[in-house]
RNA sequence: CGGGACGUAGCGCAGCCUGGUAGCGCACUUGCUUGGGGUGCAAGGGGUCGCGAGUUCAAAUCUCGCCGUCCCGACCA
């Protein structure tokens, strides 16, 4: 299913209520303002914005490149940065949006980073997570974590505190530093291992209640990507193979990114590859020879598919692929450690030029982890040797049986596999396979009819140019970077941690979650990939570090300078951070820098003060405009406004 | 975890092959100059050549080990 990002608040209100809404955000903004930045007017000669003029050699995309050279960020260690003055700032504004937004709906906690293994225990996600988990010991020796996140620590103090349905739903969200150790780090700040979330939790009676929650963080996360001036899509997505009923990723398209995502432009549907579908256009069968059974060809060497189609002159949209797995059983590592990891063979058939979603694969055989048949494996299943493997001949498990992971129900023929079908091979006939013998293939071969199988389904991957499951216009693919990602999650954890309230009736029940997390520091990345340019790059006014760059091209020029002040002190009353950059520089130096450091507006004030006029810059479009001094404050607080978050 | 590359001044790089005690551009300091898109001139400061062994009269340079960083792939609850 697709659901459309709403448009923006600030659209579809009128424009009274906007005014007013504006009027009030920007008197929240004051307050907050001068609570958390006491200062919103600076001076660059006295603040460190050290920018440069070569990005470093390591950084690679182009948001890590300018983050480093506008001075926000400084990298400590692979995947571990610091945040310098800008940076930070540009994070705190960010916070300000996601902690006003979810003040709305929840309320704010601060949970330790510091956890003991004990809590991972009991949802059995010690062991499961793996290395992705910072471990360490304390003097005791005892076992601690860096937290991942936080499911665990929230449904603790929901077991220990929720007693009643009187006390539902709650929604319970926290800002906070989250530790991956993850086997990559890469590209800046988008895949790190010590980064910023807000992760959220709701806990409900029931069903209907997880849809309410679950509904007030989607329309609270597209006010909060909206505010951070983010063109987004939201997506459809895995929701795992550990469970969980709906999930929904919020996206945006960049190069940089690391998931693809499938869209439609024509209708709008869009969902990440794991989860996508398509039509695909109809394929012209061969005809059968002689009388249409399986008939046997030599086909000496010819083990690839590709190899196999230019041997017989046949496409490889003709012949079927087969891919064996072993798929090892989910939960063996749980919090008893009950039992080693089972594992069964699941064998794939689907169109020569298609290929496996293994993350679809996982799902239909409720399995934790698949890899690929060895040698003798697939001499035991199929009877035959590798690259000559096809469908026939093969022992298969019932439909009922599919996903059942007790040993003792099996079937008592240990060649027995789960056979599943792509169904893009429904309803093709006279196709070509491996024989199960060395240099041999098979004509003539008609899934269903020549050969069983436990389960047809879909099991592929998507290809851009595809027909849309909604519509039928292509398909494209394009990566993005996840900034958010909404969640049901069921009764995972209440179940496993002994989370219970009493219902109306006085009946003990487990609440049902949702979880709910944006990636702070993803949203700035994402806001850069997605608006720069060679020379820089440019960020809403709501995200950031300060609103208006006010620029004396003269320093040395005593009615320049003084103009310029004038102007970042009347834009500073009237509630704007500004920076003056008062350096004794010159002005194409001063230009650069202002470019490149993402302020979405700036202030020439230069040779036209006689006429008295300065020059109001747009940063996004580098138009131009002379504006009158006496007009400037009203001026920038209208541009500021019009484009605030 | 598999494959590849790199590590020399804050940043970008040369020097390494063929061993002789380290250099260029930018940045930085001082002075002058210039003043609307990284101004010009002059004089300076700054480097355990990633770390540790080894070979050698002599190691940034050759050999071995380690560490770190980046890229591709795998992985991503």
């Amino acid at each position: 299913m697709y659901i459309s990002p709403p448009k923006s608040p600030r659209l579809s209100v009128p424009s009274r209520q906007s005014a007013l809404w504006h009027h009030l955000q920007s008197s929240i903004r004051l307050l907050t303002g001068s609570l958390t930045m006491l200062r919103t007017m600076h001076r660059w000669s006295e603040v460190f914005i050290p920018t440069l003029r070569e990005a470093p050699a390591d950084a690679e995309v182009a948001s890590h490149k300018l983050l480093v050279r506008a001075g926000y960020i400084r990298q400590l260690g692979a995947g571990i940065y610091s945040f310098l003055f800008l940076g930070n700032r540009a994070s705190q504004k960010i916070i300000r949006i996601v902690r006003e937004e979810m003040d709305k709906i929840g309320q704010e906690f601060y949970l330790p980073a510091l956890n003991p293994r004990d809590i991972w225990e009991e949802s059995g996600r010690w062991a499961v997570i793996g290395e992705s988990m910072f471990r360490l010991k304390d003097r005791k020796g005892a076992d601690l974590c860096l937290g991942f996140t936080h499911e665990e620590i929230m449904t603790d103090i929901a077991r220990k505190e929720l007693r009643s349905y009187k006390q539902l739903p709650q929604i319970w969200y926290q800002i906070q530093t989250k530790f991956r150790d993850e086997p990559r780090p890469k590209s800046g700040l988008l895949r790190v291992r010590q980064f910023t979330m807000k992760d959220a939790y709701s806990f409900d009676m029931d069903a209907a209640g997880l849809d309410v929650s679950y509904q007030k963080h989607y329309e609270t996360y597209c006010r909060i990507f909206d505010r951070c001036g983010l063109k987004y899509v939201v997506i459809d997505a895995h929701s795992g193979a550990m469970g969980g009923t709906k999930s929904q990723e919020f996206m945006v398209r960049t190069p940089a990114g690391e998931d693809q995502v499938v869209s439609c432009e024509a209708c709008g549907y869009a969902a990440n590859m794991e989860k996508a579908t398509s039509k695909v256009a109809p394929v012209e069968d061969l005809q059968p020879e002689g009388d249409g059974k399986p008939l046997l060809i030599h086909t000496p060497g010819k083990g690839a598919i590709a190899d196999v189609a230019a041997f017989l002159g046949i496409a490889a949209e003709q012949d079927i692929k087969t891919v064996a797995y072993m798929a090892q059983s989910p939960g063996a590592a749980g919090k008893t450690g009950a039992g080693k990891t089972l594992e069964q063979p699941v064998i794939v058939f689907l169109r020569g030029d298609h290929s496996v979603n293994e993350t679809k694969l996982l799902t239909l055989v409720k399995a934790a982890n698949v890899r690929p048949m060895q040698a003798e494996e697939v001499e035991k299943y199929f009877q035959g040797p590798g690259g000559f493997i096809g469908p026939i001949g093969l022992a298969v498990r019932p439909k009922e049986l599919l996903g059942e992971w007790d040993a003792k129900k099996w079937p008592a023929d240990d060649r027995a596999a789960t056979v599943v079908l792509d169904e893009g091979l429904l309803g093709r006939v006279n196709m070509i396979c491996g024989a199960n013998k060395l240099d041999y293939h098979l004509k003539n071969v008609t899934p269903g009819k020549d050969f069983e199988y436990t389960i047809a389904a879909d099991i592929r991957s998507v290809n851009a140019g595809e027909g849309c499951p909604q519509c039928g216009a292509a398909l494209g693919i394009d990566t993005a970077v996840e900034i958010g990602h909404i969640f049901k999650l069921g009764y995972k954890y209440s179940e496993s941690m002994g989370a219970r309230v009493l219902d109306r009736n006085g009946k003990e029940v487990a609440p049902i979650m949702g979880s709910y997390g944006i990636g702070i520091e993803r949203i700035l990345t994402a806001a850069i990939e997605q608006s720069n340019d060679a020379n820089g790059f440019w960020l809403a006014p709501s995200i950031a570090p300060f609103d208006v760059v006010v620029v004396s091209t003269n320093s040395g020029d005593e009615k320049i300078r003084t103009v310029a002040e004038d102007i970042a002190k009347g834009l500073e009353g009237a509630g704007l951070d500004v920076l003056l950059d008062d350096r004794d520089e010159r002005p194409g130096v001063k230009f650069k820098d202002a470019d490149l450091i993402g302020i979405p507006f700036r202030i020439n004030v230069g040779k036209k003060v006689t006429e008295d006029l300065v020059e109001v810059v747009r940063r996004s479009t580098l138009a131009r405009e002379d504006v009158k001094i006496s007009a400037i404050t009203e001026h920038l607080s209208a541009l500021v406004r019009e484009n605030a978050g």
